[in-house]
DNA sequence: TCTGGGGTCCTAGGACCC
DNA sequence: TCTGGGGTCCTAGGACCC
């Protein structure tokens, strides 16, 4: 039996490679994937791009600041969920024990081809050497005892490497790495941790597991204290079904006035319906989300007695939930989502025999937006010309 | 020139039921 | 004329991840 059995692959700046798949000229260059606009973010930067400071999350002014040359792309989203499912397809060919976590990365549990290939390292390298190979694409792979390492040691081997933690060195390994690349610790635990004085992974595997825990609370105190130690229990569990589908988005200029709410939140329905009917899902709960000017989000659900998927439906309880939000003012944000998820193959009560036939319209739309985007077709309150007067201007 | 979009998981309180 | 304890569902918010 393999000690370390634990590969975890993540995707050297993804989104990037993906691009660089299709337009060659922006091999070798900064480049950088996200949105153009005044609120545009990056969300993936190349190496070229990074030594001068571009990295995701960032606002593309400030990475545009950092480095002019940089090279903006558009995602391309499409593309990269069709390219992440072939990124899968090898994974699962080498294990049907894969978790993933994202697009882009993933964790195999390699522990049943030892009979099949010399170490846990050679697997990592075979996987890396066919996505390269086959993709064009390449990856890191860390390899570890358990999952949180193997997420650790991925990230020691960017770009383009496998790092391997022996069992016997995990300790040391750990030690010295700062708290803030725990897995699972953001900036409310970094602030609590601090308070307590603890600066590396060692810190916190050293200091009695009482303080943790009343400083962060039974569960995570005692997760927390658990993993710095190198314990992490968790299996690699094959992908589960997903639990929410949802759609937001962020206007170039607050909304401000309800009726600009509303036909951004139709907008919104028919892209959260097409979904859910592309997926074969419908949702019994809808939830709105606002965000204003101020960053401060609320959000309102609500949960019929039967699932449904019509943006009609979609919309009229989106409207009911943003009537429940007081004098909404300086909207930076709309979205919604749906949970409680239900196949759509179950049999639901049938509505309306009115509803019946725009049933139908909605399927024809989902099918036409699927092969034509968003755009293509909607109801004519979405169409242009409308959308542009309505939709986030510059106030005089 | 502040902070995208799509997710998961956790907590806490109230309703409701037995 | 006082009021337990457990379980489930729902809602709202928050932390965190890529």
């Amino acid at each position: 039996v393999w000690p370390e059995p634990i590969l975890h692959v993540d995707m050297d700046s993804f989104f990037v490679e993906v691009e660089r798949l299709a337009d060659a000229s922006l091999r070798g260059i900064p480049v950088a994937v996200g949105g153009s606009g005044r609120r545009g973010v990056i969300a993936s930067a190349s190496y070229e791009a990074r030594r001068f400071g571009v990295h995701s999350a960032q606002p593309t002014a400030t990475a545009l600041r950092m480095c002019p040359e940089l090279r903006v792309v558009a995602p391309s989203h499409d593309r990269y969920s069709e390219v992440s499912a072939a990124v899968f397809e090898v994974f699962r060919s080498y294990t049907p024990v894969v978790e993933g976590l994202s697009l882009d990365e993933a964790f195999l549990d390699v522990g049943g081809l030892r009979l099949h290939l010399p170490s846990a390292v050679a697997v990592g390298e075979s996987v890396r050497k066919k996505l390269r190979d086959d993709l064009g694409l390449p990856a890191s792979v860390g390899i570890a005892s358990v999952k949180f390492i193997a997420k650790l040691a991925s990230k020691a081997a960017k770009p383009d490497d496998v790092f391997h933690v022996p069992a016997e060195s995990q300790k040391a390994f750990l030690a010295d790495l700062g708290a803030e690349s725990m897995w699972g610790v953001g900036p409310a635990t970094l602030a609590a941790l601090e308070r307590l004085g603890v600066e590396t992974i060692g810190d916190i595997a050293t200091m009695p597991v009482e303080t943790l825990v009343s400083a962060l609370g039974p569960t995570n105190g005692r997760h927390l204290h658990d993993l710095a130690n190198g314990i992490d229990p968790r299996a690699v569990v094959p992908d589960a079904e997903a639990k929410s589908v949802s759609v937001e988005e962020t206007y170039p200029y607050d909304l401000e006035t309800r009726n600009v709410m509303d036909t951004s939140l139709l907008g919104l329905a028919q892209r959260l319906s097409s979904r859910l009917r592309v997926s074969g899902l419908r949702c019994r709960t809808l939830t709105l989300k606002l965000r204003k000017a101020d960053f401060t989000t609320v959000t309102r659900s609500t949960t019929a007695e039967t699932a449904f998927d019509g943006s009609r439906q979609i919309y009229g309880l989106a409207v009911g939930l943003l009537d429940s939000i007081a004098d909404p003012r300086a909207v930076r944000l709309l979205g919604l989502g749906g949970t409680s998820l239900e196949s759509a193959s179950e049999p639901v009560q049938r509505q309306l025999d009115a509803d019946e036939d725009w049933e139908r319209v909605e399927d024809s739309v989902a099918e036409v937006q699927a092969r034509f985007g968003a755009g293509s077709v909607g109801p004519a309150r979405l169409l242009k010309g409308r959308i542009s007067r309505n939709r986030g201007e510059e106030p005089r």
